[in-house]
DNA sequence: CCCATTGGAAAGTGTCACTATCCAACCACG
DNA sequence: CGTGGTTGGATAGTGACACTTTCCAATGGG
């Protein structure tokens, strides 16, 4: 297959598949002449993956490189892998380092973990983005007085522990390492949007019954 | 409070509030001289509204705008001015018209907002940006091959409706009309990284507990 | 009274994901 | 042959976006 044909075939410009090659997106299909190179379906999958990461993900290219590189590298175990290519992905900022508001909400996200029975996450504390982001997110909730309070937070939680309990029995079902770390990877971010699209839908709907129309 | 002042208490750069109050984000203040306003409480609320919708939820600037039009204007009920403002959100773009993938989606979750018991849902429809949302994010899934049954979109759908309810209850507990609209947008939007972030906090947490480390 | 400060307008900046333009090598048809 | 359209690759340009910077005249505290 020719860029030609992969681009009509993905629906991405050709244009905008040679920017992902020049990028390191895409590996570089094989050479047949000093003009010419063939893609083949592996390309097409990995295209498929690239545009839904920036696309539907909000993912910057330079972050789609890196985390393609923790998924191809088959140095590590699969969990590293997988670790390494989620962490990988964009997280939103930390909180500033000498913030006492963020002081006091780390201190109750740590018994709120506990609660959980979260403890790897308590183990991992800060050097796990997804942590980080939790206490930067709900100081922000805090200081600006939306402060769902944390038992709201905790029914949040249990079903998020739920779905993740589901995810990983969903996940298991691939016998391929790199096809399993791939599919977590897209389902992390390709799952987000409908995750946000079900909690809107189902809150206009009661907010519907509630308040009419 | 002199802009001065307004920029130290809120974290925001002087010429950042500049910039809102040129692009209408915030009101102007009251002009004691021609070359001197004053600002109040309410600016500082505000300034943390549109800093918490740009900065945590990505909203773009005229996005903002729009947003805050709905919030303010008094002449709708609270319902209509709630829908309009959650409306005006940003949303991902829909899948494209004449997809027939999309199609075969659309009749697929129209099934399941009958089985979810939600009505009020299925009769908008397409009129819900949401549910457009939700139908052209499963249609990229569905066409990148990880598609998560139904099943599974049932379960997610299952614990958004529970915590709606909970959102709602939180609600409720705001007297004041345009203090429930605003917090309803600031919740829908500042809730959104505390949900994905608690999302991939127990998807490490199961992981680890599965393989290890 | 005078000079640092203020609010406001206009133009500039940095980032990001493309996109348009070239170019020489190539292949396919006549 | 040959010639005209196509291909992959390099380079530069585009448009959107969220600020920043620069400038200015009016102000007002010491």
């Amino acid at each position: 297959m020719r860029l030609a044909e992969l681009s009509e075939r993905s629906g991405v410009s050709a244009g905008t598949i040679k920017y992902y090659l020049r990028e390191g997106l895409l590996p570089p299909g094989q050479r047949i002449s000093a003009t010419q190179a063939a893609y083949d379906e592996s390309h097409l999958r990995r295209l498929n993956l690239v545009r839904a990461l920036i696309q539907i993900g909000g993912v910057p290219v330079a972050t789609v490189r890196e985390v393609l590189r923790h998924i191809d590298d088959e140095s590590l175990g699969t969990s590293f892998r997988l670790g390494a290519a989620l962490w990988a992905l964009p997280h939103p900022p930390d909180a500033p380092e000498g913030d006492p508001l963020a002081a006091e909400v780390t201190e109750g996200l740590d018994g709120f973990l506990t609660d959980m029975g979260w403890n790897h996450a308590r183990e991992l504390g800060a050097l796990s983005p997804s942590y980080r982001s939790l206490i930067s997110s709900v100081t922000t909730l805090v200081r600006l007085g939306f402060a769902g309070s944390l038992d709201v937070l905790a029914q949040y939680a249990r079903r998020m522990d739920e779905l993740a309990r589901l995810d990983l029995d969903h996940l298991d079902t691939f016998p391929d390492d790199s096809q399993k770390v791939e599919s977590a990877v897209a389902a992390a971010v390709l799952f987000e949007p409908v995750l946000l699209a079900l909690r809107r839908l189902a809150q206009e709907e009661h907010s519907a019954r509630r308040y009419g129309l």
